[in-house]
RNA sequence: GGCGCGGUAGCCAAGUGGUAAGGCACGGGUCUGCAAAACCUGUACUCGUGGGUUCGAUUCCCACCCGCGCCUCCA
């Protein structure tokens, strides 16, 4: 078996075989850093990190570039409406963005180029274009690549040009693109830009959207690579365009797999400010949701399906993650210091289904009913007192190798103040005098404090509670 | 108009030409001082609707209904 992914150039299932065998060279559409991420951006990070996890647990080394806009319409808008330099405004965002990554658990690209950072190489991409004979200068000195000129163009969407409607979102005003596919790869200053610049041969502006994913993907990737992915929205126009540039420039092929995740709803309706559904990570946060419960809300979900993001969605995450730990915590108590032996047969036959699973497609659902297979199967074995410690040390250490697939088996360890402490010894003295109100009053006061305790033959066992 | 996706139990969600994974929630039980957790058990005679192919379709074909996305810079 081997592992078959999505291709949206072919819209079919296909085995996945990087160009060099045993190499992934990957490139993800990242922000564009001028607001805080919604959990529909976030979705599709999480996407992808899910992938290059489940790659590099296939034994692939992974290699990964996400680019981070930060020079375009929106950047250059907000920015100068504060009043910042669009250096110190877009800042900002990054670093937020970087935040929501960890909070998210979501392991970082190995790369991050900023589009500022290569211009130079943006510009020599387009005189690449000019060379061949795809690309043409308008009158106010802006750069169009010429879809005329290039026949495969629309292959990727499946879209065929000269059905174009002329409709609202077209903008008729510029008139002076020689077709109204056409894009910008360049665009000459205007007023509006102030002091954001760059000079080039074709004066001074700033690059189109679409060219900076090329100019970085092939500086850092090749000119030829194995996977490109981003959401849904980017197959037309923007992924259109890269390959345009790119396979215009270099006579090449650009991305081998192209790879595309839906998007998600909230409660039910398209996410959008005026419904007030629009959620970033922090406001999940500040509702009092984990990054670790939203990872598994986000991650629970086929990728190519689009997600339902509801917060009993989130309390069911919630439910659903207590269960992964309270068994993990059981492995633990049984396995003690114990050395890990051979994975039971049962468990191994899970091992076996989540990987045929994942391999389907990064088919979660299934990876995920195989987990809680094994997790039913081993807490009837557990209450049974038929789990060896060293099996139980094994199908841990089972758990642990998924989790660098699905990064939401490692619970938050909280430790408990010492007040919380006082007052659980203070309890399990009433137990042992079996003054049962006192125990109970107590038990109580802890949960309000934030903690449940519950008795194991272990000894009381504490619980942050929600 | 063009391209594409989806409609499976209260909710989320897999899946296959032979009779429906898993999670959450809910009811009953075992265990527990009581709980919690865990386990057992009960919850879709049915997979949007109507036809067709077939010994047999939720799974294939046709039509229809409903929801959604994209069609120039939105993950």
């Amino acid at each position: 078996m081997s592992l078959y992914v999505f291709n949206t150039m072919s819209r079919r299932l296909e085995p996945f075989e990087p160009i060099e065998a045993g190499r992934v060279r990957m490139y993800t559409c990242g922000p564009t850093v001028y607001n805080y991420a919604h959990v529909g951006n976030l979705r599709a990070y999480m996407f992808e990190d899910l992938l290059r996890r489940y790659l590099r647990f296939r034994g692939f080394d992974v290699f990964q570039v996400m680019n981070l806009t930060d020079v375009d319409d929106k950047t250059i808008r907000s920015a100068r409406e504060e009043g910042l330099s669009l250096n110190m405004f877009t800042q900002r965002y990054k670093d937020a963005f970087f935040e929501d990554l960890r909070i998210l658990g979501i392991e970082p690209a190995d790369k991050y180029p900023a589009a500022t950072d290569h211009i130079p190489q943006m510009i020599e991409l387009i005189q690449r274009l000019f060379e061949k004979d795809l690309a043409y200068r308008s009158d106010d000195g802006s750069v169009y690549f010429s879809i005329a000129r290039f026949p495969e163009y629309g292959k990727l969407a499946h879209l065929c040009m000269d059905g174009l409607r002329h409709g609202a979102r077209v903008n008729q005003d510029e008139y002076e693109k020689e077709h109204v596919g056409d894009f910008a790869l360049w665009k000459a200053w205007t007023e509006e830009d102030g002091d954001v610049g760059w000079d080039s041969p074709w004066g001074r502006g700033r690059p189109g959207w679409h060219i900076e994913c090329s100019a970085m993907s092939m500086s850092y990737l090749g000119e030829s690579f194995d996977l490109h992915c981003g959401g849904v929205d980017n197959i037309f126009p923007h992924h259109e365009d890269e390959i345009a540039q790119s396979e215009g420039a270099t006579g090449k092929p650009f991305a081998r797999y192209w790879m595309h995740n839906a998007h998600l709803i909230v409660e039910g309706s398209k996410m959008s400010k005026s419904l007030g559904n629009f959620y970033t990570l922090r406001d999940l946060l500040a509702k009092g949701y984990s990054g670790r419960e939203v990872r598994y809300l986000l991650v629970a979900t086929h990728y190519r399906n689009t997600l339902n993001f509801t917060f009993h969605g989130l309390d069911a995450a919630r439910a659903a993650l207590a269960r992964l730990d309270e068994f993990r915590q059981r492995l633990r108590d049984t396995a003690a210091s114990t050395g890990a032996g051979a994975l039971p047969d049962w468990a191994a036959a899970r091992q076996r289904e989540f990987v045929e699973q994942m391999d389907n497609d990064l088919n979660v659902s299934g990876a995920l009913a195989a987990l809680f297979e094994l997790v039913s199967e081993g807490n009837r074995l557990l209450d049974a007192g038929q789990l060896s410690a060293a099996e139980a040390a094994a199908v841990g250490e089972l758990l642990s190798d998924w989790d660098r697939v699905l990064g939401v088996l490692t619970p938050a360890q909280e430790e408990a103040p010492p007040d919380v402490l006082e007052r659980v010894a203070a309890r399990a003295a009433a137990r042992e005098a079996r003054e049962w109100a006192e125990a109970d009053r107590i038990r109580d006061e802890l949960l309000a404090m934030g903690w449940s305790v519950k008795d194991t033959p272990q000894g009381p066992r504490l619980k942050r509670s929600a």
